[in-house]
DNA sequence: AGATACTGGACTAAGATAGTCCCATATAGA
DNA sequence: TCTATATGGGACTATCTTAGTCCAGTATCT
């Protein structure tokens, strides 16, 4: 039920990296200078080279990493992982699409008329959307701490503010 | 994000009709006795005939569902609408499938070694569960009413008993 | 200049999905 | 008993999506 692609498994798995990997890097402490080869990533995280190369390339061009080409060059975070969201995340690999194909904003679904369940599964979407925007890729990245997983009320995220607007 | 098939779409509207087509057939109240022919909800849905056998034959290898054969025979739920969750239905159609490939109970994942993210997708998609646990399918036949969309903190559903072992 | 490393996009194989169709079986009623 | 009505089980195909690879181009550092 309700799977995420493979794809987006490992993209969560580069973000974790790039998120941890700038401590490595230097005395434990986090350095957002930091940059992480597309090389570094995959054998950190032990996928194939190719494919940590596609979604690299996917992740720049969102808002969620920035790149340095040239020697030397590489990938970093473009914000701090702790205002990061699972939702977020999903965006970049997975588009905006929502639960169901009636609920996406754009399409318009003919069946909408005769349907007798009148947008169940879109309250039911928004609500997994918030209770993703309420984890943050620093809570992902920090596996032993119970991260708060509570309360998908649909009030507003205190996260909120870093979405793209329309894909509520 | 979190796609669910066109198929799991039309089996939640299926269901909703079973729910609310035994309440037309007798002078308002609800009645379980009463048994809808797949040409019947295919009419009702507007929905394509086939697509609507194939699903109901599905659904009647469920619990969810029972089937009279022959003439006069046809399709009932098998339960009370407000027993049935959302978790159900989506097993019935997407199976027990989880959010990664790798927080399924039987796969055994490769990456888990290397893996960063420590089993942070097996959490969330807990908590999802959670909340389409609190969701019945009477909530979903009763669109003008809101439904409790709220708290996916993971404790104890009051409709769990009804679950299959070894899905939570 | 030469090496390094990102950028953009094409491309393919494999798998999942959506939808249809056929034949067997069960039941009610004439 | 015969026939019309329905479900049961499964095969089958076209189409779309996914996963993964590869190449030619561009920017940057030494
Ligand atoms: S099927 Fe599109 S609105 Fe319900
Ligand atoms: S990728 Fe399988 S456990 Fe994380």
């Amino acid at each position: 039920m309700l799977r995420i692609s493979k794809l987006t498994d490992y993209g969560t798995m580069i973000l974790v990296h790039l998120a941890a990997g700038a401590r490595g890097a230097k005395e434990g402490a986090v350095n957002p200078e930091h940059l992480c080869s597309a090389s570094d990533v995959a054998s950190g995280t032990r996928l194939a080279l190719p494919t940590v190369q596609k979604l690299l390339k996917l992740l720049a061009r969102s808002e969620l990493v920035r790149s340095v080409r040239g020697a030397e060059g590489g990938y970093a975070l473009a914000r701090n992982p702790a205002t990061i969201t699972a939702a977020e995340i999903l965006d970049v690999f997975e588009g905006p699409l929502s639960i169901t194909e009636c609920s996406t904003a754009d399409s318009r679904c003919e069946l909408e008329d005769g349907c007798p369940t009148g947008g169940a599964w879109q309250k039911i979407n928004r609500g997994i959307r918030g209770a993703l925007e309420d984890i943050s890729l620093a809570d992902l990245a920090h596996p032993p701490r119970e991260f708060p997983l509570v309360d998908l009320s649909g009030r507003a995220s205190r996260l909120r503010q870093r979405l793209p607007p329309g894909q509520g």
